[in-house]
DNA sequence: AGGAAGATCTACT
DNA sequence: GTAGATCTTCCTA
């Protein structure tokens, strides 16, 4: 199992959006394995970008957009943490949400996370796929080129599929650019 | 101190 | 399918 290196986050965060399509996420708690197959993400800009967390400038708690690349960026909205991939050229800003995961392995464990029983429920949305792999604060900043850290992203088994792209959902104030991508056809994706 | 937030769940028409 | 209440942090007053 070998991570997807530094230098494939250090890029335009569109492009890393759509190369992460496929690839797989792995949460590791102590010798247990939570796996997903990653079918639906969006990427957001700096200052560009009214919907980005780093619009407003550097702060505290987004501070991590501005920093080095392949670092887990997580934020509360609505209740809901929100998983996001730092992402950008060097000295950049950007970053990359995680919006949907097809689950692979520790099904069992994601059920016990949630309330629901059926798998499609369990990571068809950003603020679900943090609670069934029990993603919190405490995993902003990990590495996620390490495969020693809690959370890390490699290379997915297959490359077969076809992408789409549309509007970020939920956002008010998007940019003229299609920045969501996601696996066409996937029965995870929130919205087709 | 108060409100808004790039989502989700629940309960209805 | 749609609508409304509710989740917890951060930002602005």
């Amino acid at each position: 199992m070998k991570a997807l290196p530094r230098s494939f986050y250090e890029r335009d965060p569109a492009t890393v959006a759509r190369e992460l399509l496929g690839k797989m996420l792995v949460r590791r708690i102590d010798f247990q394995v939570l796996s997903g197959k990653i079918v639906e993400t969006e990427a957001y800009y700096g200052k560009d970008d009214p919907a980005s967390k780093a619009y407003k400038g550097r702060k505290t708690f987004n501070e991590l957009m501005f920093l080095e690349a392949g670092k887990a960026f997580i934020y509360m909205v609505h209740g809901n943490w929100l998983l996001n991939i730092v992402a950008h050229p060097k000295d950049g800003i950007g970053a990359v949400l995680i919006r949907a995961l097809e689950p692979l392995q520790g099904i069992e464990t994601m059920k016990k996370h949630r309330t629901v029983a059926e798998i499609h429920a369990l990571t068809s949305g950003p603020g679900k796929l943090t609670r069934s792999l029990a993603i919190t604060k405490e995993l902003n900043g990990v590495d996620v080129t390490d495969i020693k850290s809690g959370l890390f992203i490699v290379e997915g088994a297959v490359a077969d599929f076809e992408m789409c792209t549309s509007h970020r959902i939920g956002v008010k104030m998007d940019l003229p650019q299609k920045l969501r991508f996601y696996i066409k056809g996937n029965k995870f994706v929130s919205k087709p």
